[in-house]
DNA sequence: CCCAACTTGGAATGACTATTCCAAGATAGC
DNA sequence: GCTATCTTGGAATAGTCATTCCAAGTTGGG
């Protein structure tokens, strides 16, 4: 006989996920979010617990939501190299223009903030981590075998190194840099692995 | 006949900067701050004004304090591909042991804060950013007048590059990545480059 | 149609925050 | 040593925050 949920539980996290991302954890109050859900503080706590467990699900979403699915696009593309300037064209643009140009990656964002210091949050930020430098990797082994690039490369640490160069393409176009600049790095790197 | 400051307004700086740098500006109260410097409020507020001026006098002293020396060794170091080797050593060093170990970058971090979004810090991080870049670029000239690196590179774009990738070990480093896997990474950028 | 179980909205709570203010203390020139 | 002027410490203030609580409303099975 229990009543049901007035509202998708799923939607509101989508919601309060774009809320955090954007702005952080520390500079959102939780009347924000009420705000921007519309729902009341009532519902936000029965469903969802405090704040902290809120951001976490909301980073979980963002990790399974947003970025698995570009790393499995990466991980099935075939071609190679010419995956990889795929993923790095498609980051760019999606961090410089359109809905959510300038916030950086949520993850990215966790990493300098002071949410870093949970451990909850610690997992998230090391599987977020191994799974793009896991499908970075897939790319490299794809690329290798076409003879795409050099011999005698390092693939495993090439791929940490554009899981690098990832992060600070989050990092740097949240401060409003010039996606002609990072594309033209972008481009430096790949241009550099190449045969 | 004024009395005199009964301390040293630039070693409070420095103390205000190293939590600042690691704790971030929303995460530290000012009483906090108060605790750490050992003056009183009173004293804080009339010497820095408020705390968000506090932060960026903060950050100002880090970014010419700490990063300035060690790009003006950079540019100055003339060996080229070897100067850039150091540097990176240096850094995921200073990141991932000693005193300031896993504390990241305090241009990083305010990087992916809501820090970022006041102007007066804006302005800091692009100036940090431009003359990290500068100092990059210095060392790959010199590097391609000993012709160390491949030819044709685009070293405007490879600076950047190169910029991007300290912002990348700058984020990880405070998540606790582990140092060898960071310098295997900066290895492989710089065995890339090479001739 | 009724009732138990749940949801909801909004007010209330209590802790914490940045900032201000003032009386007391310290200084340096005269 | 005296005094004008600044510094200092701590209390006071006003605002914001996350969280809890309760009365009223809503649901779906019997």
């Amino acid at each position: 006989m229990p009543d049901v949920k007035h509202f998708d539980p799923d939607a509101v996290l989508g919601q309060v996920e774009c809320v955090f991302w954007q702005r952080g954890t520390t500079s959102v109050p939780i009347a924000d979010v009420v705000a921007t859900t519309g729902l009341s503080r009532s519902s936000l706590y029965a469903t969802f617990g405090g704040k902290h467990e809120l951001y976490v699900q909301a980073l979980r979403r963002y990790v399974e939501w947003r970025s698995q699915p570009v790393f499995d696009r990466l991980a099935a593309d075939e071609r190679g190299l010419p995956a990889l300037a795929d993923f790095f064209d498609r980051l760019i643009q999606v961090r410089c223009e359109g809905e959510h140009a300038r916030w950086g990656c949520m993850v990215s964002n966790a990493h300098a903030g002071a949410e870093g210091g949970d451990p909850q949050v610690r997992r998230v930020l090391d599987l977020h981590q191994q799974r793009l430098r896991t499908a970075m990797r897939t790319a490299l082994d794809v690329a290798g075998a076409k003879a795409q690039v050099r011999a005698g490369l390092d693939l495993q640490a090439t791929a940490e190194l554009l899981a690098l160069v990832a992060y600070g393409v989050n990092l740097r176009s949240r401060a409003g840099a010039d996606p002609a600049e990072l594309r033209a790095s972008v481009s430096a790197v790949l241009g550099c692995l190449q045969s």
